[in-house]
DNA sequence: TTAATGAAGCTACGCTCCGTATCGTAGCAT
DNA sequence: ATGCTACGATACGGAGCGTAGCTTCATTAA
């Protein structure tokens, strides 16, 4: 327990502010994906990194705020829409990698992340504008793109769009009605882009 | 605190466990309403009915557990498939009355329960086949008639179909990127239905 | 009627984590 | 050299968890 002060005691004795910051970061990231959300806490990550809680406290109002910052941090600007020979092509692949996200402790962290933000405001709002709103503008454009290049209707409205392709994935992670395979991802997105209707032609 | 405790010492002083059971559930459940899911804890369940500690804990592990229990108990079967025209109108209906649900103060519960269950693999179990299965079941079988009548393309996967359709009511509802609104429903409804894809006629 | 038994109540405990306050002091800038 | 700022240490009160030991009551069976 704290063997960093222990040893630290002669040398180093006390970080910088910046120091700290990234320090923390990267630890709560590192317990994060090994023990999970709930296992991290201001306290351990103070004996595991050897700065004071009051420290801890200073930069963030809680735990949920400190972990998503870290979150943030590590997963930078997130999956990109690659280039393909049409846009629909593009949220396809896009789509797939992000499902393959999911499966892994990526996955693990957005469902921690938004199950605790359904008791946090604070939370929530960070999610909402922080990770779920840039991803969906840049969605919003690709589908833009795509309206443009006339692969997909343009009397559709984007959120709802956007929801439609989307919302099932988050579905599935939060709820495990299902996998997430590539299978899927497939099966499903086809489904939304064609339609359930039988045609009436 | 603990009103009834002095009040009943002499004429009721111990409760028949089977009263002990309704009155727990239905205090955990008015709880839920009044205060949100966090605030509803074993102790203050406890303290509120007069009910000790250990004999909750003889019935559930956890909170969790219990809170299920009141919720799956006052909820009842859900929200029915209407007969209307077509199966596919049916559909509609039901998930226009679902989104309404949604917005109140079941659609808390529902957002509290999901969250939770993030975190304790017995609750999203329980969550799983107690409240999303039954009712998947029945959606299946609306489905299946549609398609049996023509009305929904028969190559489609029922899980698929079902997460296409149902998948961003959920995400909305935990996002909250946008309303739940008749509109919005109507709005994704059609999409799925139809399709995102232009038309190659 | 009386004893046994099962279950409730009561109390108290140890634990973890929260978030805050206080205080001495190290590191940096001037 | 001197001050300012931020860190580290420590301590505290509080909530809530889950468990244990014990007493008390209600029901049931002898």
């Amino acid at each position: 327990m704290s063997k960093r002060v222990e040893k630290d005691r002669r040398s180093v004795k006390r970080l910088r502010p910046r120091q700290i910051e990234a320090v923390i970061i990267s630890t709560v990231f590192d317990e994060l994906l090994e023990k999970g959300f709930r296992a991290v806490t201001i306290e351990s990550i103070s004996a595991k990194t050897g700065i004071a809680k009051t420290s801890i406290y200073r930069r963030w109002p809680n735990k949920a705020a400190m972990v998503m910052e870290a979150f943030l941090f590590r997963i930078g600007p997130g999956i990109e829409f690659p280039s393909k020979s049409s846009y629909v092509e593009s949220i396809r692949f896009q789509m797939l990698a992000l499902a393959k996200a999911f499966r892994g402790p990526f996955g693990s962290m957005i469902k921690a992340l938004l199950g605790e933000a359904q008791f946090d405001l604070e939370l929530a709002e960070a999610f909402r504008t922080r990770w779920i709103g840039p991803r969906r503008e840049a969605a919003k454009e690709v589908i833009q793109s795509a309206i443009r290049n006339k692969e997909i209707r343009p009397d559709v409205d984007l959120d709802q769009a956007l929801d439609a392709l989307y919302g099932w994935l988050y579905y599935r992670l939060m709820i495990g009605s299902g996998p997430l395979s590539d299978a899927c991802v497939r099966g499903i997105f086809s489904a939304v882009l064609d339609g359930l209707r039988v045609r009436q032609d």
